[in-house]
RNA sequence: CGGGGUGUAGCGCAGCUUGGUAGCGCGCCUGCUUUGGGAGCAGGAUGUCGCAGGUUCAAAUCCUGUCACCCCGACCA
């Protein structure tokens, strides 16, 4: 590891740290408009992948892929009279267009709630029609008074799916599907990052919705970040754009639709929850480029070699790239490469060649240790493998080592100024959490216990208020 | 919207108090030597000093105005 840093110490400061890494592994600009950013090829590389593993999910859960537009008339948000509250602070309007003033302001959307309640309406006649299970890849702005690239800028890209269910009770499934099968399952699959699954208070929750779940993630400095959120919009959407059908009695009924949706802030999390000193550490199974082949010091032989190497773990199944770029010092090369995150170098010089091995160099462990040419392409399998699941269990022991358990409000705060508090939702109750949230602390989700789950506790399977008296809040800082 | 601050090379900054040749670091370009942890040496290029007025022989520097951006307090994937 290098004995400059190179970027700022996490522990210095921390949102430096996040920009520093941001800039050198060469992942984002900001944009020329405030909150805006650019996401350069490395970045989207990131990105590019989560879709892939993301779309394969939201399809296998039986969802389909559409795209409604970005312009939405300004009357549609209007209809349902919470969603207008909660986004009419940070809507962008376009009231000019083609040269003059337009006769209704349009919308520059925030998400698509309306659009699709109002084409799903159109859709939906029949109980034979149901579920209908849509979702769209798409980029949406919310203007943003306190950018940060990828957690919050104002315009970001992400998915939303929407549906639309005969029953509560099957949108409410299909809307717990998402979060466990879908989100869950990728977060914790291919990013190597737990996460917390529990529902949001009332405070906290989507405007529109009548039940919102989340997942929440802890990054590197202790503070909690909504990675992200499925949503059960009871009747309220199919009211407001008449989303009716006919059900087997021939009776008219309203439909009951779910909303669901991961952004580009995943890229934010990856960052903050993986990242150390050296730069970013990008999960194996996520990673673009898993294993570069580094070409120390041309050579007949080492230039063989490599071309070697690359083809053998390309056959084996390893993302491989060639770094023959010898006109560069090694230093700044390997220094590149950590920044970058990328898991596993293996490289080729005279000097190791000479002895018949070659250096692999792992990021996550911080490793190098000669290994043999011929077993190359079998110990970078194993040691991808092995790194991936080494980032998940950091992560979780910083989660679990982080988080305590509370007996007041006020041990509770003090506790997220480093970390997560877990406490007895009736202890804060809504006034409790509006006392914390002046002191920067929010809750991020209420849970139950279950010994089944990882982590210990899983969301609350009804929003009855019943249940209330049973909840564990889990509160902190948030980005 | 309330408080604080900054605009000078691609990036980060000094210079301003006390007016007088436009500077530093990084990056960039060329050449040679290097290459096993951000290489060394030599040479080189790059500026509407945010903008507009004013004072002055002379303004990055002083005055007036103006614009933009950043940081801290209420919402959000």
């Amino acid at each position: 590891m290098p004995k400059q840093p190179v970027v700022t110490p996490r522990a210095q400061d921390f949102p430096r740290w996040y920009q520093d890494v941001i800039a050198k592994a060469e992942l984002a600009d900001n944009g020329p408009v405030r909150g805006t950013m650019v996401i350069r090829p490395y970045g989207w590389a990131i990105w590019e992948r989560m879709q892939a593993a993301m779309d394969a999910r939201i399809k296998a859960a039986g969802a389909e892929n559409c795209y409604l537009p970005l312009f939405i008339p300004e009357s549609y948000l209007s209809r349902e009279a919470e969603h207008v509250e909660g986004f009419s602070p940070e809507l962008a309007v376009v009231t000019h267009a083609g040269g003059k003033d337009l006769e209704e302001p349009v919308v520059v959307r925030p998400t698509s709630e309306t659009v699709f309640g109002e084409f799903m309406a159109k859709w939906v006649t029949s109980h034979r029609d149901l579920p209908l299970l849509l979702n769209q890849w798409a980029n949406v702005v919310r203007w943003e008074m306190r950018p940060r690239v990828f957690l919050r800028t104002s315009e970001f890209l992400w998915q939303e799916g929407h549906t639309a269910h005969a029953t509560e009770a099957d949108a409410s499934a299909y809307a717990r599907r998402i979060l466990h099968e879908v989100y869950a399952d990728f977060m914790r699959t291919e990013l190597a990052m737990p996460v917390l699954a529990g529902r949001k208070t009332k405070r906290e929750r989507f405007a529109g919705a009548t039940n919102t779940m989340t997942l929440e993630a802890m990054m590197g400095d202790g503070k909690a970040l909504q990675m992200g959120t499925s949503h059960e919009l009871g009747q309220n959407f199919a009211r407001a754009f008449d989303i009716g059908f006919t059900d087997v009695d021939q009776q008219r009924q309203l439909a009951w639709t779910t909303s669901w949706g991961t952004s580009t802030r995943m890229v934010g999390g990856l960052i903050m929850c993986h990242g150390d000193d050296a730069g970013l550490r990008i999960p194996p199974r996520l990673a673009a480029t898993q294993a570069l082949v580094t070409i120390v010091k041309s050579a007949p032989e080492v230039d063989s070699t490599a071309a070697q190497l690359v083809s053998e773990l390309a056959a084996a199944g390893v993302r491989v790239r060639l770094d023959d770029r010898v006109d560069t010092p090694y230093g700044r090369r390997a220094v590149d490469a950590e920044l970058k995150g990328i898991p596993v170098r293996v490289e080729v010089g005279p000097r190791d060649l000479a002895d018949g091995q070659v250096t692999l160099v792992r990021r996550v462990p911080g490793s190098k240790e000669p290994v043999r040419v011929g077993e190359v392409a079998q110990q970078v399998v194993s040691a991808l493998a092995a790194d991936h699941q080494a980032l998940y269990d950091e992560a979780l022991q910083r989660r679990d080592a982080a988080t305590v358990d509370a007996g007041s409000v006020d041990e509770a705060v003090d506790a997220a100024q480093t970390g997560w508090a877990r406490l007895p939702w009736k202890l804060l109750g809504d006034e409790g959490e509006a006392r914390i949230a002046g002191q920067g602390i929010t809750v991020r989700c209420l849970v139950v216990p279950d010994a089944d789950v990882e982590g210990g506790y899983r969301v609350p399977d009804t929003d009855d208020v019943a249940v209330e008296p049973e909840l564990t809040a889990i509160v902190a800082r948030a980005y």
